[in-house]
DNA sequence: TGATTGACCAACT
DNA sequence: CAGTTGGCCAATC
């Protein structure tokens, strides 16, 4: 299924499957949805995600080091860190506490 | 239509 | 150890 929609839709559904207080990498999902793409097409996707008709949480993805790269896309550079901390991610100096603990991996996560 | 940029990542110097 | 470069594909100028 959703082999007729176009790497931007799949990045968007995979974001969408991102759980609860949990956050992913660019690298990642690129590495999930396999060859079809690379890390700065998913932040192209993202780039379009407001223009989307559907909801992306794209304060769940953030760069290999949890690093709010994004923040700025977001209409105020503090509302990926708030909607971050809402949902208990720590966020200091634009970069996740425990990233990696909080790091939620699509690939393995999700049974491919 | 060619050149540049882009919310990245990894390797090389 | 830090800075630069290449590569991925698509959109914009």
């Amino acid at each position: 299924m959703n082999e007729d929609i176009s790497f931007f839709e799949q990045v968007y559904q995979v974001a969408q499957l991102i759980p609860y207080g949990r956050v992913t990498s660019y690298g990642a999902i690129a590495a999930y949805l396999g060859s079809k793409g690379s890390a700065r097409m998913v932040g192209w996707a993202m780039n379009g995600s407001h223009t989307s008709k559907q909801s992306i949480p794209a304060h769940r993805v953030v760069n290999r080091n949890g690093m709010l790269t994004g923040k700025a896309h977001f209409g105020a550079p503090d509302i990926m860190q708030q909607l971050l901390e809402n949902e208990g991610i720590k966020v200091k100096n634009d970069q996740i506490i425990d990233f990696e603990k909080h790091f939620w991996d699509p690939s393995k996560e999700l049974n491919i």
